[in-house]
Parts: C-alpha cells; sequence; structure tokens
DNA sequence: ATACCAACTGGTAGTTACTACCACATTGAG
DNA sequence: CTCAATGTGGTAGTAACTACCAGTTGGTAT
C-alpha cells in the first residue's frame, strides 16, 4: 500500500471521526459540512469527494460490504437453507459487536434526522439484493422468483429486529443471544403469510 | 365543507398534477421547486406550506392513508389471521388500482431519483407501525413482540412484492391476480426463515 | 536525479432547496 | 359590518451541493 492510498484512507477515517464528533456535539442538521472541513483539515472540495452527500458521512459504517451473503455463499452446501442464514444473521453481529457503542449511537443519529434515516434503506438494498443474488445461486431458483426475493427480505427483516432489540435493551444482554432467542421465537410461534381468501 | 377547505383541496390538487407532469417531462432533478409554484400560480412561500419537502409531492399518493390496517380491525373476530391478511393485501389492490398509469409512472419516477426513493420507506413505516398496532390488537400480542413485528413487516413485503411485479409486467396481468399468484407460491412453497445453527 | 503524468487538493462562483419574517388578502362568524 | 382566523406571497438569508480551474503531491520511467 503506497503512501497514497495511506492518507487517502487516513484523510477518510479523519472526515468520519470528526462529523460523528461533532454530530454528537451539536446535533446533525446543526453540523455543516464548512464545519466538518474545518475541523477535518481539508478544504469543502475535498470534503465532497470523499463523500457526495451529507448522510453518506454518518452512513459510512453501513456502506461496508456486510458479511451476511458472503457467509451464505461459503457454507457448505449440504447445510439446509435455513441454518446457513441462521449462521449468515450471526455473522453479522460478530461483525458489528466490536464497536458497539459507537455503532449504537451513530445509529441513534441516523434515526434522529430524517435524511440519513430515508437514505439507509436505500444503502441496505444493495446488501439486500446481493444477499439475493447469493441465495439464487445456492438454491438453484431464478434471483426474481417469489422465494428468493422474500427468503432475503425476511433473512434482512431478522438482523434488524435483533438489532433493534439489542438497541432498547441498552447493552444487557449480548448481541448474538438476542439473535439467537428471535430465531427460536420465530422457529417456535411460527408467522403468520398472508393466505389467499376463499372465494366463497 | 366551506369555500375555504375547497380552495385549499383545489390549489393542492394542481400542485401535485403540475408538479408530476413536469418531473414527467423534465425529470425530477431538472425541475425546480419555483417552475413548479410558477406553473401552478401559487407563490413558492404558499408552495412549501402545502408541501414541506420535493420528495413529499411526488410521494403525495403514498402519503394518503392506506386501507391495510383499517382491513385487519374491520374483518370478523373469528377469522383466521393469514386470511384477514390476505384480504388486507386485495384491499390495498382493489384501493390502487383505479389510476394504474399515473401510480405506476409516479413510483418509476420515485425509483429514478435518490431523494424521493429513499424517503419512501420513510413514509411507509408509518404505514408499518400502524399495522403493527392493529395486528397486536387482533392477536392480543404485545405490538413490540417479534411475532407482530415479523407478521406486519411480511405483509407489507407481499404488497411490495406484488406491487414490484405488477410494475414489470407492464399491466399484462391484473394486480389482484398477482396478488394471489404470489401468495399461493408462499404457502405452497414455504419461506425458510433463520435457524440457529447446532451448537455442536 | 529529472521529467512527466496522474491523482489529489482547495478555492471561487453559482444554483437550488428550504427557513424566517413580514405585510396583505380572503373567508367566515357574530 | 367588523373583526379575528386563516391563507397568500414577497424578501432576505442559510446551507447543501455542483462546475470549473489552478496549484500541489506521489509514483514512474528514463
Amino acid at each position: 500500500m503506497g503512501l497514497r492510498e495511506t492518507k487517502v484512507a487516513r484523510t477518510r477515517a479523519q472526515i468520519v471521526d470528526v462529523a460523528v464528533n461533532l454530530f454528537l456535539e451539536k446535533g446533525y442538521d446543526g453540523t455543516t459540512m464548512e464545519e466538518i472541513a474545518e475541523q477535518a483539515e481539508v478544504g469543502t472540495t475535498t470534503l465532497y469527494r470523499y463523500f457526495p452527500s451529507k448522510d453518506l458521512i454518518l452512513l459510512d459504517p453501513f456502506t461496508r460490504e456486510d458479511p451476511v451473503a458472503d457467509t451464505v455463499r461459503s457454507r457448505p452446501a449440504d447445510e439446509p437453507i435455513d441454518i446457513v442464514l441462521g449462521h449468515a444473521v450471526l455473522a453479522t453481529f460478530a461483525y458489528l459487536e466490536h464497536d458497539q457503542p459507537r455503532i449504537n449511537a451513530i445509529r441513534t443519529l441516523i434515526d434522529e434526522s430524517s435524511a440519513p434515516r430515508a437514505r439507509l434503506w436505500d444503502v441496505l438494498a444493495r446488501n439486500l439484493a446481493e444477499l439475493e443474488r447469493a441465495i439464487a445461486e445456492r438454491t438453484g431458483a431464478p434471483v426474481d422468483s417469489v422465494s428468493v426475493r422474500m427468503t432475503a427480505r425476511v433473512t434482512q427483516l431478522t438482523i434488524e429486529l435483533a438489532a433493534d432489540t439489542w438497541r432498547s435493551s441498552e447493552g444487557t444482554r449480548r448481541l448474538p443471544e438476542i439473535a439467537r432467542t428471535i430465531m427460536a421465537a420465530l422457529k417456535s410461534d411460527g408467522v403468520p403469510f398472508p393466505a389467499v381468501p376463499p372465494s366463497a
């Protein structure tokens, strides 16, 4: 890794760090891009080169590749699909748990302002598409089939539900444990799907 | 309904109509709020009173109350939950189908620009919350329970899947028929949920 | 070491979404 | 008819974001 790449990576990390601190201190809307640029010691032009929009700074940790699709691809071929997805869910949390409090704070900030909150789903849509591809490859079903699309979404929802529950539990329980509880509940209780009403 | 209310309603409709036509003609990003105000024959201040942000003009049809939660509340108490949800799904489409082509065009515009596309999820989150409440009332489970939250989301996903499929079929099939097909497929194939991997 | 190209930086000027505040017009009620 | 409530619209300002341009720095080939 050359000097140039190193500098770019450092600048990028610096921007995110400075920005999140400012957001925590003065709120997302109360912080201007100029302030971020100034504190990060870059010009505003440079700032916009690293992050084309303000909300993407806050969403940075969520734009990195998540390990769900990779897990689906790397599990043994004879493992049942529900277990594969269970591993994928747990992999996400192993990945997230290392800087728990900061991610937690960032997620709270995201939910508080409308621009990043809205954009989050847009960002997660990319993960969803990749998960769909991975599931389709594994099961042999077409990517746009009902089962593939629904399976991918249900998996993402399970992750979201677990993360939500964890966030509102304020660190009293560990993430993987919460995920296990939720998956167990889904299995034992079952989830009703909308069904075609009898025509009579 | 007094004269004042009539005028307000007319102005509102006029704004949406003018704006969507401009969006279709020049694109969402290529249309300014000033142009919309001018063509709709209102001041920009007034425009912002009706719609606090540009994307909400385009999202207007999706901010109206959707009938899903209402359907859940109004079905007979002894009807099985999956059938109730099936009715709710079909109710949405009966409601949507009356101005099919325009809604279709609007949805395409939404998907093409990042701001409205992102904001759409934020808007639909309100419907989701109300559906959660309706399901919780009916089943007696707490609103924040895993089953209620997952059921509500799965229902919303079924609607989304059907609408997506319909949009890409370009009007060759009717919406309720597509919805029935999807629900039937979900029932017969089943959807795998992530499951806790064996600890061994 | 020197020359050179590519990538990175940052400043200036401009557009546009959106807000705050203002005076003015219109509606509807007593 | 009067008056208060409600709606209208203009002006001035902020801040996100873009286009353009000149200058700097890092890597590379000679």
